[in-house]
Order: C-alpha cells, then structure tokens, then sequence
DNA sequence: ATGAAAGCGCTAACAA
DNA sequence: TTGTTAGCGCTTTCAT
C-alpha cells in the first residue's frame, strides 16, 4: 500500500524514450544539456518529455550521481529577524538558479546538527549554507575533509579555512561607538553579544577601540555582559541604570538587546532618546518600525545570504577551485534613538 | 569527478550489514521497526550502525518506494510577515517530528508552481503544504485526483474537497467593525484586501453585516479596492480622504494595507487614532511593533500552519483517511490605533 | 525471523 | 552521436 502512494504514473525517461524513439539514455542526455546530441534528436526529446509532462525525479537523479539540486540550510530558528533576513536573501537567489532550500531548523538541538550534516553530505543536498553562529567545530572538521560545497554565514571559523561571509562587525561597532562619542557622550554603556561568537567579541573591540581613539577611558562597570536576546538587553540595561554614575547612552552589541534596553529604560520611567540614546547593530525589520525608530548599524542581511549563495552555487558548479571569505560593508543608520546628552 | 563527490565514504547498510553480520534486508528490517525482528539482532544492527556512524540516505529510500520524510511547502514569497509567520508555526511543528522542509518558493510565478507540485507529487516529499493564496485550478485537481496527501491552508477551495485550514474571516471583520461602532464610529472606510480570494471576500461580507446589524446604511464609496499590499491600502486611503464626506475610522483587510493607510494618513497630517481610527486584520508580529500599535483582529497564523502540520502527518501516515477543514478563531486585539471619533 | 533478489529512476562509464 | 549496461542505497516481495 505504501507503494500504491509512489506508483504514480508519472512519465520517467524511459516513456519519454518510447515517445521520442530513441534510448533512455540518449533522454538523460539530452534533458541533461549534454553537447554530443544531435541537435533533431534533443528537438524530439524535448518535445516527447514536454508533451508528457515529464517531471524529472531528483533522488533519482542524485542517487545515480547527478545533482539533487537542492541547498541545504542549517538554521538555529526561524523566529529570529536576523536569521529570517539572511535566509530571505538566501531564497531570493536562489529562485534565480534552479536550485531549491531544503531546510533544516536545529532549535539549538546539537545532536541534530550533526545528524543533518551528515545526511546533506550524504547527498540530500549539493551544497549546504551554515547560518548557525555556533557551529560544532566536530562537523565543521568533518565537513572541511569532505570536498563537499558549504559556505558559513556570519560565522567566523578561525583556522579560515572554510568559505564564509560575514560583516565588518569591528568597524560598524566603531562606527556606532563614535557616532555617539560626536554627539557628545562621554559615558557611553556597552551590552556585550554572546561572547564566544567571533562578532561579539569584534564588536566589543570596536567600542573599545573608538573609545580609546578619542581618548575616553573605558570604564569596565560601563560593559554590560549580554547575549544577543532581548532579555539579555534588559538586564544587562537595569544593571547599567543602578550604577551610581549612569551612562548618557547606551550601545547594544545587536538590535533585539537593544529592544530589551529601551525597555527597561521605558520600565524606569526614562525617554528614549530624551533621557537616554540608545543604538543598536543588525538593522532587522522591526528597528524601522519601532517607536523610536532605532539607529542602528546596518548589517547587510539579505546581502550576505545572496552571497554565500553565489559562493556556494559557483563551488558546486566548479567554476571556482578554493575558498573565498567576503566581508561586506556596515553602516550606520541614523533614526530616532539618539541625541546628544542633556545638558 | 562528479563521482568523486559523491562517493563517500559515508556508510550504507551494506556496511551494517557486514558489521553486525546480517544481511542487509535484515537491517533495512531493523532500522525501520519492522516488527519481526528478532530483539538480539535489531540490538546488534543498532550498536553496528550506531559505531559506524551510519545515516541513511534518504533518497534512495524514497527512490525504493519509502519515505522521503520531507515535507513540501509551496510558498509565494518569504518576504510577508503573514507568510512567515504561518512557516514559523509549520517549522515549530515539524520539529516535533521527524521530518524536514523542503521549501518551494514560487515567487509568484505560475509556471513554477505546477513544476514543484509535480516534483514534490513525483517523491520529493511525503506530503505538500499550499499556502499560497491562488493557487492554480490546474495542479490542483491534479493534486486530488492523487492519493497524494496536501493541505491547504488559509487558500478556501471551494469545492470543499481539500483537506484545509483557514480562520474565520467573516466573523474577525465582524467583530472589528462592531468594535469601531461600538466606538461610537458611523462612517466607516473598508479597505479591500484581493477581491479574487475567499478571506478577502469574507472579510467584505464580515463587514456589510455589522453594519447591516446596527442599521449604519452602506455607504459604497466608503469601499475603497485593495489587493493586501501596503502600496494599495495607501492608496485607497487616500481616495477615501478625497471624499467630501470623510470616513471617521478605517477598516483595513489587512495589516499591510493598513500600514500603507497609516502612511497616507500621517502624509496628510492626520493622526492616528486623534483624526482617524484605523484597525487592521492578521496581526503579524510588527502590528505590536509600529507606532501606533495596532489594533487588529489577530489570526492565528502559526496555530494555522502547527494544524496544517498536524493534518498532514496523519495523512501521511494514515492515521486517518478522510480529509478535514478546520477554521480557527480570530479574535480582537485591542491597542493603540483606534478610539471613538472626535466631537 | 531472515536471506536473496528485483527493482525505484536515473547517470555515467563503456562500447559501437 | 547513440545504445547497452552497471550500479547509486534502499525497500519490498518472495522464499526459506
């Protein structure tokens, strides 16, 4: 019965032979663009598999060696704007290829990352697009000795060995950081990300850096610990508040803590950006949409995930032999979140 | 060279087979739960599959007739809240399971969509998830002529044949323009959303009720034709402004369109909800977010995809024969975009 | 309870 | 340029 399912009476290429009159391997070839086909006999192929409403069977294909034409990607989750942006770009390129996203969503279940790894390279996909911030170096080992296509997305991998994209997180943090020092802050509080991610710790130093640029002393009490989620931005900005010499403004190391921060400041009675400035890193969605609109560092989401695609579709398709690490541009994006100090 | 990729070393049942020494039939039979199955052997299969790092390759699995445990998802673009919510509750659910997605992404492009449908019929997936509004008549009764197991969801097929899920609309546009009379509002604009779906429709008919039901005669220049896009509720806005006698509320059909009436409203330097109520119809993720906060009638987009979820796996594994329509309820969400018309 | 063997639809040598 | 053939890794009869 579970056959009655699949027994679908789709046309294979082996009725397309028996309508075009030739052997099905002659089909494969000529449905495969392959060049030593007599021009007439693709003619009369395509025509057979057009009029049959052939459809070709992917695993099939991909069993036998071909491509499944399918991209594996890896996310952490779906509810997050951040990944939801880069996979946006992802599928808007890849809707220019003939390629499609077979999807793997981890929930941060570890055991499940490995497990998905393994069957995309074993042949469930032709290339696989890694957005998890951290990757367990035991697959990504296994993965860099297997010649099988990935790219990582805003990941760094420190032995650079694999190809990636990400963004320029220690200068955009730079940026942001002096931004606000123009404006006129000198106090300015840092809610850290994540700190065992590469772009947490970048940011960090590019607020370290412009401080000490501009020869502000950096204050540790100033640095709140975060982690990337908004709880964290909440926290991490009533910490901040119970100081006995409170910032004038507040960097958070991504949007989402900054979403916390201007929360907690709301809790406490304070305006945003009257009593307080407030900017954020990432430039998800929401920031324009949030009252006040958030000033934030652009991070060029969609950009990297059309990029990687580009990366990893040239890999599968060997017209490129090594492995590429692009690093796109951030920028700062002025809305309504900060202003200079009160008097 | 192709090869070379392919060939893996990765472990087959072969290799479990030699492992536990069995034959390969007899770990097929094992790993799949097959019930006769002596425990001791199915123990041995397991341990040998487990050393080995065994992961079974989904394709030919499904190429020999089994489960591909995929799941199909047709979906016109990733770039709309309300489809990305619904996906979000799909992921959640799947999650649960043992399957993965395989994401088809039409953006709007009719041929494209009957080429997946067919692929995904052909055995790239177990199962389909439609959620794209219009779907194509053609592929559709293709669909179920198949034994094929796909729900709809939010997509009304009239003919009631398909297994489906959707929310009420009538009654949410119901309850949304009683708010707004309640409110003490007696013209009230209506903002279309596309005529050619049924929520659309619905929505309309949800309206022309309420107003029936407390005798506010229907005024037909207070329907202005939108298509759910922001762009259109902006415009429709906008003629409903030029009227000589001017709606004091405005009733979007969606949340998008009602964005765009926000926009045209503040262009003209209206406030909202001072000058004019707005409320809107979904209630994605943003409507909390933007200011002011919408007022909406909340549709439960990621219950609707968990449910679609759930439908179709016992479809798929017949845990159920028929096929099921189920409505899920809309409900009021009362924020900050709508107050009782000024003296 | 288990093994042997026949495909699933296709690609890619290998011949011709 | 085209046909023949051998698998890809697995499920599923059919035997035993």
């Amino acid at each position: 019965m579970q056959k009655d399912d699949k027994k679908t009476n789709a046309p294979t290429i082996v009725d397309v032979a028996r309508e075009s009159g030739v052997s099905y391997s002659t089909v494969s070839r000529a449905l495969n663009g392959y060049e030593f086909v007599k021009p007439s006999t693709r003619e009369k192929v395509l025509q057979a598999a057009q009029k049959l409403g052939y459809v070709p069977n992917q695993q099939a294909r991909s069993l036998a060696g071909g491509r499944s034409n399918l991209i594996g990607i890896l996310v952490p989750t779906l509810s997050n704007g951040y990944v939801a942006e880069i996979v946006r770009g992802i599928d808007e390129e890849l809707t220019k290829s003939n390629y499609n996203l077979i999807l793997y969503t981890t929930h941060r279940h570890h055991g499940k990352e490995s497990t998905y790894v393994a069957s995309i390279v074993n042949g469930a996909a032709d290339g696989l697009l890694l957005v998890v911030p951290l990757v367990s170096t035991s697959y990504l080992n296994a993965l860099r000795q297997q010649t099988f296509p990935y790219v990582l997305i805003d990941q760094s991998d420190m032995t650079e060995t694999s190809a990636m994209v990400n963004a320029t997180n220690w200068q955009g943090a730079y940026e942001a950081t002096e931004y606000l020092i123009k404006l006129g802050h000198r106090r300015i509080g840092f809610i850290t990300g994540l700190m065992g991610l590469n772009s947490a710790a970048e940011r960090l130093k590019g607020y370290t850096a412009a401080l000490d640029d501009y020869e502000i002393p950096l204050r540790h009490e100033l640095i709140a610990e975060g982690n990337f989620q908004q709880t964290s931005g909440y926290r991490a900005t009533q910490k901040l508040l119970d100081l006995n010499e409170r910032p004038t403004a507040i960097f958070a190391a991504n949007d989402l803590s900054a979403y916390g921060a201007i929360e907690a400041l709301r809790e406490r009675g304070m305006r945003v950006p009257e009593d307080m400035s407030v900017i954020g890193f990432d430039d998800i969605p929401q920031s324009s949409l949030i009252y006040p609109k958030l000033t934030t560092i652009r991070q060029p989401l969609d950009q990297m995930g059309r990029v990687a695609v580009k990366m990893l579709l040239e890999h599968i398709e060997q017209r490129v032999q090594g492995m590429r690490q692009v690093t796109l541009a951030t920028r700062l994006i002025v809305r309504d979140s900060c202003r200079p100090p009160q008097a």
